[in-house]
RNA sequence: GGGCGGUUAGCUCAGUUGGUAGAGCAUGUCGUUUACACCGAUAGGGUCGGGGGUUCGAGUCCCUCACCGCCCACCA
C-alpha cells in the first residue's frame, strides 16, 4: 500500500543509482534509430549549481528524456569547462592564504596545483546536476583541457594560422591592470558610474594668453596627448588648426588637427587625442601619422614615458596629482559632475579596464562570421524564439578580429615558438617546430587562449574530433542547443564560425535561447544582494520533480521568469496529486493487464479517456517538440487534475461501487492503463515520482511485474482513438454539469455525486430541472432568429442571420466564419507574394544582373503563387455556396 | 543613439495560426462521501497600459503614445 505522500529524500538517491546502473543513459545503444544529440553548455569546474543551471539543464533533460522514449538514440554530451580566468583566481587565492603566489611557484608548479585543485574540488557542479535528474551519458564526460580536447584546439590554432585566420598584431587592447591580461571585447563590461567632466585648458604656442579648451573624463591620460582634435568645420577653431599647443606638465608641443571624430557639439568641440590609451583616438592618430605615447606600465601605474613626478602613481594618484598641478597653473577651467559608463572586468566588476598597446594574437573571424550569418538566414540553423537571430545577426555583422591570447598560465598553451630572431613557428609539438626551424633554439610563446576558443570546438571536439569517430558521424549536427541569452555572443556564434569552419555543417539544428531566472521579488538574484537560491535548497525542500516542474512550466519564450519556494510548493502539491491518483487506483484493484489494447473498451468513460490520452499525448508531444515547456507542463497538470482526477476517478467510483462486474473489470483494466500513459507523459518533466510509481505499482498489481524501468519505456501514441463519439457525450456531461448553476445547492457536492444524479441516482425533482437545462443547451444549437445576436460570439450574428445560414447550427455558421476569414486570409497573402514577384521581376537591375536560372526561378515561384491565388478564390466561392 | 522584450484578476504569470479571457497563490462560503488538508466543491474579482486603425469579430495583426526592463554602441 503507497504512502500518503512521495518523499523524494528516500527515492531520488536510490532511483538515480538504478538509471545509471541500467546503462539507460549511454548513447549509442540503438544503431539503427534516428540520433538525437545534445551538447551540454559546459559549466565552469569552478562553478556551483546555481538556478539558471538548473532550468538550462531540466530543459535538456526533458528534452534528452523524451527523444528516448520515442525510441531515438539519444547522445547527451557532458563535460567542463576549465574556466581559465576564474580557475586560476581561485588556486592563486589559495596559495595566498598559504602565503605562496604563482609567481613565486613558478608555471610548472603553478600548474600542477591547479590540476591538484581540480582534481579534488573542480567537480562538485557534476554531482549536483545527478541530484537535478540529469541523464546525460556520464560515461562520455570531457573536459576542455583533456588530452582529446586539447589536440583539436592545436589543430584549429595551427589550421587557422596556416590559412592566414591567426596572426600576430600590435593594437590597443582592454588590459587588466590587476590580471594582466589582455581581455576580449565581449569580456568588458561597462558600468555607469559617477565621474567628472575636466575641462582643461592648453595654451597655444606663440599666442600667449591664448587657450583651446578640451574636456576629459580621465585627465591623467593628458600626460600621452599627442594632439588636439577639433572637426574641420569648426568656426571657431579655424584658424588653429595647424598651430600647436603647448602640453602643460608633459612640457610637450603637440598639434592641432582637423578631424571628423570631433563633434561640435560635444564638450568644447576640441578633444584631446591620446591614441596610446583611447580606442578612438587611436584611429584618429593613425589618420594624422601621431606618435603613439604609452604611459602605463602593465599593473596599471605610470611609466617612464611621464614627467618624473608622475612615474610609479597609480592611476588614481596619477589622477589627483594631475589635477592639483594643473589648478596650481590655473589651468582646469570647470569641473563637471557626470555619470558615464566605465570599463570594468567582468568577473570582478571592481577593476577599470584599459585601453593598451600590446602585442597580441588575434582570429580574423570576418569570413567565419560570413558564413555563420548565412546558415542562420539560410535556416539551417533555428533560434527559438526568433528574435534572437537578430542579436546574433546584429553582432556578427558588426564583427571585430578576436583577440584570443591571455597573459594566464591556465589554459591551452599557444602552440607558437620562437628563435633567437622571433621567427614564429607554429606547430602541433615542439618536435613539428623544430622540423620548421632545423638548429634553431626555440622558446615557446608564454600566452594561453582564451577559454571560449576550445568552448567553441565543443560540438565536435567532444566527439573525438579531428579524430573521424563514429559518433562524430552520427551526432553531428546536433540537435538543439540550450542556453541563456547572455553567451549568444561569448559561445552560441563562435561554435558557428568553428562548426562552419571545420566541419563544413552547422553544429546545431536549433538554438533555445531560455529566459532568466530571478528571485520571487523579480530582483536579478546576485551574491551581493544576498539573494542566491540554491537550486539544491529547493530540491531538499520539495524534491527535484517539484523544482523541475516548476522551471518547465515557467519557461515561457519571453519574460524572465522569477522563482522560490512559494513557486516550487504548489508542483510539489501536484506531484501528492498524482500519487493520490495511483493510491487510489492501488485500493481500487486497478492493475496493469499484459495485452490490454484500449481500443477494445465499451464503457463511455473508458472510451472517453481513451481518446483523451491521445489527445493529450499529441498535444504534449508538439509542444515539447516546438520547446514550448510551459505548454507541454500545463497539458499535463490539467489532465491529471481536471480530466483524470476530477472527473475520471470520480465517474469510475459509482462503477466501482456498482453491481456491473464486467465494467468493472474494464474500468480497473482502462483506469491502470491510463495511469501508466499519465506516468509516460509526466516522465520527461518529473522522473522521479514516475519511476517510483512505476516500480509501486508493478509490485502492487501483483500480475506479472514490470522489470522494466520507466525512463526505457515507448512514448504514448498520439493516434487518435476513434472514440470520438464517447469523448464528445462525456463532454456533454460534464459541461452540463458544470453549467446547471439553477441547482447548486444540490450540486455543491463532490463529481461523483453529481454524476450519479445524472446517470442514475437522481431523484425525480432534480432530474426534470436537469432535463429543462438540457433542453436550453440544445436549443442554443439551433437559435436562428434575432435572439442569437444576444447568445452568439459578436460578428456571427450577422452570419447566422444571414439569408445563406439561416437555420443552420450555429456551430456551422462558426465554423464557416472561420474557415472564410482563414481563406481570405491565405488569398490575400498570395496575392502579396505574387506582388513582390512581379516587383523584383520588373526590377531592371535585377533582371540585368541575376543568372537565367534565378529568373526561371522567381517566375515559376510567381506562377505557383498564382495557382494558389486561383484555387483559394475557388474555395471561398465554393465554401459560400 | 541602435535594437529587443514587457505592460492581462489583489499578487505572480499563461494565452501556438484572430473566434464568448485562463492557471497558481491569496480572499469569501460550504464540505470531509472509496485516494489526496501537500484535500474537495463553489464564489467574487479583468473596459487584456492609453489612443487610433484593419476585420463580421482583436489580448492576439498594423500605427502611435506612455511607463518598466534588458542588450549593443557612444561615452570630450
Amino acid at each position: 500500500m503507497l504512502d500518503k505522500t512521495f518523499d523524494p529524500k528516500d527515492t531520488e538517491g536510490r532511483i538515480y543509482a538504478q538509471w545509471e546502473a541500467s546503462g539507460a543513459f549511454k548513447s549509442g545503444r540503438r544503431p539503427d534509430a534516428e540520433p538525437f544529440c545534445i551538447m551540454i553548455p559546459p559549466p565552469n569546474i569552478t562553478g556551483r549549481l546555481h538556478i539558471g543551471h538548473a532550468l538550462n539543464n531540466t530543459l535538456q533533460d526533458i528534452l534528452v528524456r523524451f527523444e528516448r522514449m520515442r525510441g531515438k538514440d539519444v547522445l547527451w554530451q557532458v563535460g567542463t569547462d576549465h574556466a581559465g580566468i576564474a580557475t586560476q583566481l581561485i588556486v592563486e587565492r589559495q596559495l595566498a592564504e598559504r602565503q605562496q603566489s604563482r609567481v613565486a611557484l613558478g608555471r610548472e608548479k603553478f600548474l600542477e596545483a591547479v590540476w591538484k585543485w581540480k582534481d579534488e574540488s573542480g567537480g562538485a557542479i557534476i554531482q549536483q546536476l545527478r541530484r537535478l535528474g540529469a541523464s546525460a551519458d556520464w560515461s562520455r564526460e570531457r573536459f576542455t583541457m583533456d588530452e582529446g580536447l586539447s589536440r583539436a584546439v592545436l589543430k584549429v590554432f595551427v589550421e587557422l594560422y596556416r590559412q592566414g585566420l591567426i596572426y600576430k598584431d600590435t593594437r590597443l587592447v582592454n588590459w587588466d591592470p590587476r590580471l594582466q591580461t589582455a581581455v576580449s571585447d565581449l569580456e568588458v563590461e561597462n558600468i555607469e558610474v559617477k565621474g567628472h567632466l575636466w575641462y582643461l585648458k592648453y595654451p597655444i604656442e606663440n599666442q600667449p594668453g591664448r587657450f583651446i579648451t578640451v574636456a576629459t573624463t580621465r585627465p591623467e591620460t593628458m600626460l600621452g596627448d599627442t594632439a588636439v582634435a577639433v572637426h574641420p568645420d569648426d568656426e571657431r577653431y579655424k584658424d588653429l588648426v595647424g598651430k600647436n599647443v603647448m602640453l602643460p606638465l608633459a612640457h610637450r608641443t603637440i598639434p592641432i588637427v582637423a578631424d571628423e571624430h570631433s563633434d561640435p557639439e560635444k564638450g568644447t568641440g576640441a578633444v584631446k587625442i591620446t591614441p596610446g590609451h583611447d580606442f578612438n583616438d587611436f584611429e584618429v592618430g593613425r589618420r594624422h601619422n601621431l606618435p603613439l605615447i604609452n604611459i602605463l606600465n602593465k599593473d596599471g601605474t605610470l611609466n617612464d614615458n611621464v614627467p618624473e613626478a608622475y612615474r610609479g602613481l597609480s592611476r588614481e594618484e596619477a589622477r589627483k596629482t594631475v589635477l592639483a598641478d594643473l589648478e596650481a597653473l590655473e589651468l582646469v577651467e570647470k569641473i563637471e559632475p557626470i555619470t558615464h559608463a566605465v570599463p570594468h572586468d567582468e568577473k570582478t566588476k571592481t577593476v577599470v579596464l584599459e585601453p593598451f598597446m600590446t602585442e597580441q594574437w588575434y582570429c580574423n573571424v570576418k569570413p567565419l562570421a560570413d558564413k555563420a550569418l548565412k546558415a542562420v538566414e539560410d535556416g539551417r540553423t533555428t533560434f527559438t524564439p526568433e528574435n534572437w537571430a537578430n542579436t546574433y545577426f546584429s553582432w556578427l555583422r558588426n564583427i571585430q578580429p578576436w583577440c584570443i591570447s591571455r597573459q594566464l598560465w591556465w589554459g591551452h598553451q599557444i602552440p607558437a615558438w620562437y628563435d633567437e630572431e622571433g621567427k614564429i613557428y607554429v606547430a602541433m609539438s615542439e618536435a613539428e617546430a623544430h622540423e620548421q626551424a632545423p638548429g634553431k633554439t626555440l622558446t615557446r610563446d608564454t600566452d594561453v587562449l582564451d577559454t571560449w576558443f576550445s568552448s567553441a570546438l565543443w560540438p565536435f571536439s567532444t566527439l573525438g574530433w579531428p579524430d573521424e569517430t563514429k559518433e562524430l558521424k552520427r551526432f553531428y549536427p546536433t540537435s538543439v542547443l540550450s542556453t541563456a541569452f547572455d553567451i549568444i555572443f561569448f559561445w552560441v556564434a563562435r561554435m558557428m564560425m568553428m562548426g562552419l569552419h571545420f566541419m563544413d555543417d552547422v553544429p546545431f539544428h536549433r538554438v533555445l535561447i531560455h529566459t532568466r531566472v530571478l528571485d520571487e521579488q523579480g530582483a536579478k538574484m546576485s551574491k551581493t544582494k544576498g539573494n542566491v537560491i540554491d537550486p539544491l535548497e529547493l530540491v531538499d525542500q520539495f524534491g527535484a520533480d517539484a523544482l523541475r516542474f516548476t522551471l518547465a512550466s515557467a519557461a515561457g519564450l519571453a519574460r524572465d521568469m522569477r522563482i522560490g519556494p512559494s513557486r516550487v510548493e504548489p508542483n510539489r502539491n501536484f506531484a501528492t496529486k498524482l500519487w493520490n491518483a495511483a493510491r487510489f487506483c492501488e485500493m481500487n484493484g486497478c492493475a496493469t493487464r499484459a495485452g490490454f489494447d484500449p481500443a477494445t473498451v465499451t464503457q463511455t468513460a473508458n472510451k472517453w479517456i481513451v481518446a483523451e490520452i491521445a489527445q493529450a499525448a499529441a498535444e504534449v508531444t508538439a509542444n515539447i517538440e516546438a520547446l514550448r515547456f510551459n505548454e507541454a507542463s500545463a497539458t499535463v497538470y490539467h489532465f491529471v487534475y481536471d480530466v483524470f482526477c476530477d472527473w475520471y476517478l470520480e465517474i469510475a467510483k459509482p462503477i466501482f461501487n456498482g453491481a456491473d462486474e464486467n465494467a468493472k473489470a474494464e474500468t480497473r483494466a482502462t483506469a491502470a492503463w491510463a495511469r501508466d500513459q499519465l506516468l509516460k507523459l509526466l516522465h520527461p518533466f518529473m522522473p522521479f515520482i514516475t519511476e517510483e510509481l512505476w516500480a509501486r505499482t508493478a509490485e502492487m498489481d501483483g500480475a506479472a511485474p514490470r522489470t522494466s524501468l520507466l525512463i526505457e519505456a515507448d512514448w504514448p501514441s498520439a493516434a487518435a482513438s476513434g472514440n470520438d463519439a464517447a469523448r464528445a457525450e462525456m463532454h456533454w456531461v460534464i459541461d452540463l454539469v458544470k453549467g446547471v448553476r439553477s441547482v447548486r445547492a444540490e450540486m455543491n457536492v463532490p463529481p461523483s455525486v453529481k454524476i450519479a444524479l445524472l446517470l442514475k441516482d437522481a431523484n425525480d425533482a432534480t432530474r426534470e430541472r436537469l432535463a429543462r437545462q438540457k433542453e436550453v443547451i440544445l436549443q442554443l444549437a439551433r437559435l436562428s432568429s434575432a435572439d442569437a445576436a444576444d447568445v452568439l460570439p459578436k460578428g456571427t450574428a450577422q452570419f447566422v442571420l444571414g439569408e445563406a445560414t439561416a437555420g443552420l447550427p450555429l456551430g456551422d455558421v462558426i465554423d464557416f466564419a472561420k474557415e472564410r476569414t482563414r481563406l481570405e486570409k491565405e488569398l490575400k497573402k498570395a496575392h502579396d507574394e505574387i506582388a513582390r514577384f512581379d516587383a523584383k521581376l520588373s526590377n531592371e537591375n535585377f533582371v540585368a544582373r541575376a543568372p537565367e536560372e534565378v529568373l526561371t526561378e522567381q517566375r515559376e515561384k510567381r506562377a505557383e503563387a498564382a495557382a494558389t491565388a486561383a484555387r483559394l478564390k475557388e474555395a471561398v466561392a465554393r465554401l459560400a455556396e
